[in-house]
RNA sequence: UGUCCGAUGGUGUAAUGGCAGCACUAGAGAUUUUGGUUCUCUCGGUCUAGGUUCGAAUCCUGGUCGGACAACCA
């Protein structure tokens, strides 16, 4: 067995993906002295959200792993649309994930003089060329991809008429629209992209780090190589739907002739159950179907933040998605399992009601108090122990009680016995009803004197524990119950008629009022527990020592429910 | 009627011409003062048709299916 085992490791040590397999051939050959240095280039127009994360993990695990180096650089290259507000949300994003870009932040922006030098090599190289031709004309001309387009009048400009112009462009002469300095490549070209892509269009308006400086802003394919050249990135690790603009990344670098780093692309990451398009999240929060951008219930990095989710969980679920190029769907089961598996070694342990119902001891005396003593974490004993106060008038869940249940519960019944977790065991004698609505108002029990926690009696088999809180001591908070925020598992594929929309789930958010041991009273913000036995909750932003709030991570996986359902109660 | 990319259990990802493995999910059991955790087991896969080869998930050819590209967005 063991050598077996052992056999199928050394056969397999550790598996590279594509990227590194790309690297480690550039590596042995030598072609970047050697060098391994990445970027994670963001547009500052929205929030970071999980599939950033997977780039983040990737540009930065990459670079760490071959003792290399990722650059941070914002991809500004479009004033209208960009803010710093964006930036300074990314950056804080890039740093809670735990990864560090030194000294090596950058801009685009950064690159504007440069730039503007590099086409105009291009247009003494008879490369490029200034058009006047309306956008709507450049499309009518461009054909489509089974079609050849149509060569511009402008085309064959004279070099010193485009030199004149380019630079009239960029001293603010022309209106927004009117030129835009196109390169001079192939409108024939099978691959769109090439057909005398736009370099340069006239845009008066101001930049949020070059001011006015700029009426002339160069285009995200003018742009990005000659920055990633600039910067002497190695590897330009993008997703899929650049691979048609590699030629042009390409072309560009090689006839301005500067240093070539090498485009790789790979699949962006989808979420089961979610969006990821900047436009439709940015629809959700315009539309106030959450919240706002940090809404524990959205794919961001702020609302997974706020919702409890760690870090090092979105770090291992990048690494356990791995990296390819096929389109791909992950289940997100899979993050909320690797949530719970770190959150389960970290989070301390505490007892909170949600929907209680009250038990009285009957031969519990009316004033004493006890002093439980509860484990905090049972998976990390140095998390220690805790005091929790114990007495006559006690809360459960009201799920935890059935009047009569069916077979395999294990929970309070008439006649039947249950431990109270670090408390003793108790059996229900009777209960009391509400004389109006039925509803079960009090349940008796009798408690056990000889079982309470650690003493001998208390080893007695029982088949359910129930987690409780003493009335009078008790705390109450404001719970957030987050669910998924679509029901359907890919909201993106709607129906005919439909939209994403349709498929919002109504009971993604259920506030209620819970009780909790006092023990949470000194909760900050951000602050992670277990409620035992039903899931880990986080205190939100928003939570203070007047007014608790804490947001559901994730729930506790519930074999129960399994079985219940399968009853068909 | 173009160019490029892709296709392995329900999901994701390995196997680099030599025993199709891992994780999640689902199901069964053991342990348990959380119906949690942990542990064990089970179900389940190479898009298709040919070819090369002693041997093909892997190489070749055809087909099928899916995706990207026709912003003065990135």
């Amino acid at each position: 067995m063991e050598e077996k085992k052992e056999l199928t490791e050394d056969k397999n040590p550790r598996s590279l993906n594509f990227i590194e397999e790309i690297i480690e051939e550039d590596l042995r050959s030598n072609v970047y002295d050697g060098r391994v240095h990445t970027r994670f280039p963001p547009e500052p127009n929205g929030y970071l959200h999980i599939g950033h994360a997977k780039s983040i993990c990737l540009n930065f695990g990459i670079a760490k792993k071959y003792n290399g180096k990722t650059n941070l650089r914002f991809d500004d290259t479009n004033p209208v649309k960009e803010d710093v507000e964006y930036v300074d949300s990314i950056m804080e994003d890039v740093k809670w994930l735990g990864f560090d870009w030194e000294d090596r932040l950058f801009y685009a922006s950064d690159y504007f003089g440069k730039l503007y030098e590099y086409a105009v090599i291009l247009i003494k190289k008879g490369l490029a060329y200034v058009c006047d031709m309306t956008a709507e004309e450049i499309s009518d001309t461009r054909g489509t991809p089974t079609r050849p387009g149509k060569e511009s009048p402008y085309r064959n400009r004279s070099v010193e008429e485009n030199l004149d112009l380019f630079t009239r462009m960029r001293n603010g002469e022309f209106a927004d629209g009117s030129r835009v300095l196109r390169a001079r490549i192939d409108m024939a070209s099978p691959n769109m992209q090439m057909r005398d892509p736009v370099l340069y269009r006239i845009l008066h308006a101001t930049h949020h780090r070059t001011g006015d400086t700029w009426c002339i802003y160069p285009m995200y394919d003018f742009a990005h190589g000659q920055s990633d050249s600039l910067e002497r990135i190695t590897h330009s690790i993008c997703t899929l739907e650049f691979e048609v603009h590699r030629p042009l990344y390409d072309w560009l670098v090689r006839e301005i002739g500067i240093y070539a780093p090498k485009q790789i692309e790979f699949a962006r990451l989808n979420l089961s159950y979610t969006v990821m398009s900047k436009r439709k999240l940015l629809e959700l929060v315009g539309e106030k179907k959450v919240n706002g951008w940090d809404d524990p219930r959205m794919p961001t990095i702020c609302g997974m933040r706020r919702r409890g989710y760690t870090p090092d969980a979105i770090r291992n679920f990048a690494d356990t998605i791995g990296v390819a190029k096929r389109d791909n769907v992950i289940d997100v089961s899979l993050l909320e399992f690797l949530v719970r598996e770190d959150l389960n070694k970290k989070a301390n342990r505490v007892m909170a009601v949600l929907n209680p119902v009250k038990v009285i001891l009957d031969n519990y005396p009316e004033d004493l108090v006890e002093e439980m003593e509860a484990v905090n974490n049972p998976e990390e004993e140095s998390a220690g122990k805790r005091k929790v106060a114990f007495s006559r008038e006690l809360y459960i869940e009201r799920e935890d009680f059935m009047e009569d249940p069916p077979k395999k519960f294990f929970r309070l019944s008439p006649g039947t016995e249950v431990r109270l977790r670090s408390a003793y065991i108790i059996r229900c004698e009777r209960v009391v009803k509400d004389t109006v609505t039925g509803e079960i108002a009090e349940i008796h029990c009798t408690y056990d004197p000889q079982t309470r926690s650690g003493m001998p009696e208390s080893n007695r088999k029982v088949k359910g524990t129930l987690h409780w809180v003493s009335g009078k001591h008790a705390v109450s908070a404001e719970i957030r119950l987050y669910d998924r925020l679509f029901v359907k598992e890919n909201p993106d594929d709607a129906e005919e008629g439909k939209d994403y929309k349709n498929y919002l789930n109504p009971d993604s958010l259920k506030v209620i009022t819970g009780f909790i041991e006092p023990a949470v009273r000194s909760a900050r913000p951000g602050d992670k527990f277990q409620f035992e036995r039903i899931g880990y909750f986080c205190a939100d932003k928003d939570s203070s020592g007047d007014k608790l709030i804490f947001n559901r991570t994730v729930t506790l996986k519930d074999s129960w429910a399994k079985i219940e359902k399968n009853q068909g109660t």
